[in-house]
DNA sequence: GATGAATGAGCTTTCATTCAT
DNA sequence: AATGAATGAAAGCTCATTCAT
């Protein structure tokens, strides 16, 4: 087996603090604790990464590409709003059961933590990926007559609050059931707040 | 005028630690940083509360009652669904806009950053009189048949999500207008999504 | 006995850090070093010095306003020019051999490491009191006829780079005798560079 | 165009370190730093040089043998002391502004950090090249009359200690000339410092 | 000779908390 | 109640040096 080269090493960087940062909270999270987790020095840790800030933006940049790319993929599918919006719902609940860390990651430190993003992830450029595959979605859903030509960050807010909300209550634990018992429920909701008048 | 009593003097530091931890963070705020801000010794403020964890949970549930008694008032109108969504959203966006910090801290203090609140506030008991007041408003609209009998939780989440995430985007500057332009739109999207279908 | 209050404090540091910058090199005395050696905790040492630099400039300036002070009062007394020059090196070579950590912080930590005092000690301006009054020495002797009336610095030049010169190949023991065998030649020397062509 | 063999790689070495160590302190210059402005590996730097503290050392003996041989041929021409002095100070001057790093490196590297230095160079043995060409001058200077017979700690202080120092003030950019400028000025002091009483 | 990833001790600095006054 | 000096563990980060390739 060949040694991992340096791209695969920052691979690895990214994934264990990803996952700590998301469990333990950006600031409680040291980066010996990052190191130790993959018995990687301290030292060697910052010639992949110059500091810890830096780390945490490309982590979102990371989560930011890879939810973007499932969206795109149901973009380019040839199938109504009102199934986009299931199938988005779906992904993203399936992201939250099966990557949790990326969710949290989102909402616990991304959004949580400006002072760390302030500087390099100005207005939303770091979540652009997955901001312009919601946008994408909406203008679609509008041109074809599916939804309801509204302001696009009323929608977009809808979008984005509520499944986050929903995976926020689910990490709480105070979700009497799992994420997809809801999926139904949430994209109906999402729909009708959506869809145009003439559905 | 009266020296501050023991309460007054309790009421201020929460008021300050509120503001700096909703504007710089709870870990970017020190407790020098929260003394100086009113004028008090380090010593003495710990006289108040015995640890800056502590203080963070009491200031939770101020912000909680606080809010949970503006709904309260709204529940306890005469008035239809419909319209409650409508005044909920705007007190919410009001509150946002008028005492932001509140908001702010319930997004970026309390949501974030779990293991501070971990213990003490377990599942959403230190947010439960404002939990407790959606909960009520939204039992009644379905008892009333105004609102469709759905999963509270579906709801739950559509709600504060949506409203989180729009205060959010307004915190980031990202919001082309201020936030009462967008209330007619998502209480409608809310209506929307939670009105019983006979309506 | 009483306490020692803050302004003591700060002495008390400054002088144990002078010794060690001096004696061990700027870079290589620690803040824990600085601190053990009076029997203080590090975080403490930091509430009367925000930072390793500050307490540098502070120090050079003290140094400065020390020998500053010794060089007013022989300026002040009424002899002449060629008495003044003995009096000044042997005041120089008194503090080099009673506080040798003064003349040695002045050669070795200020002059050296710019990249420290490049902020806040631009140009010469932390160490004024001492150039000044050797400018103060230098004027009134042209003025008195009995200094030759040349560029300022070429005159400051010979003074301080003599003298500082002297003090260096004593730190280094590569001088046969002590500092005050030298008194009487030095002097002379420096006299007959700066006299006026009359005497 | 030959492949530069073991000796031109160590000099190219020196030369970079010579120039960063100057310019950016000894402590301050990383030997990543070093290696990078000569396009090596620093691995690779370690074959040429055991230790940073050496490739210092090997700087300095460097330095003190180039100024010891331009001193050198200053010492075998058939001039008047006085003459020889000018040209010392002319040669030190120009190398202050042509090479100002070799002089400066004397300043603020070798003179300031004693601890690197300690092991290998006591005494004056790194710098004895350059030393011993000033004793050559004023002894020869002594024997044809032309120099009073003083203490040579006392003239050798004079020389270093005045140059240095002017150079010092170059480098602060306190002075309001240039070097050349104050080249007649201050080999004159230096000449009436040491000149016999006879002349 | 050449590479540069890897090590890890050690640096400066911070800060929640305590406690003598 | 009130003060703020004092503590000290722990943080982020650096860098001379080594060594497998």
């Amino acid at each position: 087996m060949a040694r991992p080269n340096k791209e695969e090493k920052k691979a690895a960087i990214m994934h264990q603090a990803l996952k700590l940062f998301s469990k333990e909270g950006f600031y409680t999270t040291t980066i010996p604790d990052i190191a130790k987790s993959i018995g990687m020095s301290v030292g060697n840790l910052y010639n992949y990464f110059k500091s810890k800030d830096i780390l945490a933006k490309e982590i979102i940049k990371y989560i930011s590409a890879y939810l973007g790319n499932e969206l795109r993929k149901i973009n380019e599918e040839d199938i109504s709003s009102r199934e986009k919006i299931h199938k988005i719902v779906t992904v993203y609940f399936r992201t939250a059961e099966e990557k949790p860390e990326m969710i949290e990651y989102f909402l616990r430190v991304y959004l949580a933590n400006r002072e760390v993003f302030k500087e390099g992830c100005e207005g939303m450029i770091c979540v652009s990926d997955f901001v312009t595959e919601i946008m994408i979605f909406f203008e679609e859903g509008v041109k074809k007559g599916e939804l309801r030509d509204q302001d696009f960050f009323s929608a977009f807010g809808l979008f984005m609050g509520y499944l986050g909300g929903m995976v926020f209550l689910y990490g709480e634990h105070v979700l009497p059931e799992a994420l997809p018992y809801y999926i139904d429920d949430i994209s109906n909701n999402i729909y009708q707040a959506l869809k145009s008048d003439e559905n």
